[in-house]
DNA sequence: TGTTGTGAACGCTTTCACAGCT
DNA sequence: AGCTGTGAAAGCGTTCACAACA
């Protein structure tokens, strides 16, 4: 049986489309109409022949001999993304980093509002923290259906973390963002997305150690291509 | 002139050493003494034939017939990726982020002591935030000789951003983390590794999206290979 | 003329499959 | 017999280079 299947977009692809996104909203924040793929690669610090294939996968949307419009392919990388529409998200852990977490104004302004905080240690629950009240870890199937969640963050212990998925989980959640350094099972329906704090700091290690061991003289850094692994 | 080329192991498999680091400490708290390529791979949700190339970069460690031993293994590791010793880290930034971070657990326990959180906002410097009083972002030079700091995290709002890493460069650090969703200008002597909050939602949700057009029905989750790009 | 869109070449990464040890 | 280490093959992603087109 085959799947109804989308038109793909390569999953690197895919990682590059918020961050010209996120170019785009600087141009448009100075009034720029058009740009080139050379304008953008050079911005986004990659290649323009990576740029214009990126973009190629959303549609033929550039003009040749001119470029391609600013507000128009802003609005195809949304459309291609999903961010057409808000999503809601609840911090699971309200610790020092849920807390923070909670009140980011990354997530609001990029249209991932807030909307609930849980934790599962009774001193906890009922605090009050910017807007929001702590409510309890067992209550999360109503708070995620009653606001509408569609997405989890993750911020508990590393002890914690499996309890949280699977209340998640439980709750119908299908998108995770985990902050806890913990590789975690969940069924296969559902998306998780790990970012390991203390991983990128070992990966800027590895880099900081071969500075001293070839003597710091090269001009040029070497760099990872950012890149996680599952 | 032919650089001192250090034995090089690709980034990829570079992205994955934290991880199965990570997999080898939670083994030795178990009191397990060997792992085989087999054992590694389902924990890290990998190839097995991945596993082995990847160890197999840092020398011919395992026994045939028997496997890998995890003291052994972490010591390798922790060698490649610069961990036998430890790294002192400057936040810069003293807003919920910032401070979230410096009382974060999980740099310390990974050998990332925070030993210095600055801001150049007058009213937060001089506050104290867990054991740590914020300095001044201009006294950043003399803070990094003092404390002898080899990795700077940048939590700054956007249009901060810029001035900090310029800061962070100017006194001398070469390794930077940055929080702030904005691509920065930086010689290339200079490693960045970009964590943008924002982004890791934004991939999210295009998955979540295609639930939604695919109907849903769909068993197995599309995945992100957790590429940031950059 | 200037810039896009894209086959084709290239290079890096993953996976296979099995020889080589223990 | 069992598991590692690794050439070789396959699969992806990036870059080149140029035809197509405004």
């Amino acid at each position: 049986m085959t799947q109804l299947q989308r038109r793909k977009i390569p999953d690197a692809a895919i990682a590059r489309l918020p961050i010209y996104l996120q170019i785009l909203n600087n141009l448009a924040a100075t009034n720029v109409l058009r740009f080139s793929s050379d304008e953008l690669a050079a911005l986004a610090g990659v290649n323009a022949a990576k740029v214009r294939k990126d973009l190629s996968y959303l549609g033929s949307y550039g003009t040749r001999g001119v470029g391609y419009e600013v507000t128009y392919l802003t609005h195809q990388i949304k459309r291609e993304l999903g961010l057409m529409r808000e999503w809601n998200v609840v911090v699971v852990g309200a610790g020092n980093l849920g807390c923070a977490l909670a009140k980011f104004d990354g997530f609001l302004s990029r249209g991932f509002p807030v909307v609930a905080i849980v934790d599962n240690d009774p001193k906890k629950i009922g605090r009050t923290t910017s807007s929001l009240t702590v409510g309890d870890v067992s209550d999360l199937k109503n708070i995620v259906r009653d606001e509408k969640i569609s997405i989890g963050v993750i911020t508990t212990s590393s002890s914690a973390s499996q309890a949280a998925v699977d209340a998640l989980v439980e709750a119908g959640i299908t998108s995770i963002l985990n902050f806890a350094p913990v590789v975690l099972s969940t069924p296969s329906s559902v998306s998780v997305r790990n970012v390991d704090l203390g991983v990128e700091l070992q990966i800027l290690s590895y880099f900081e150690q071969m500075r001293f061991e070839t003597g710091s003289k090269s001009e040029n850094a070497p760099q990872l291509n950012s890149a996680g692994a599952r």
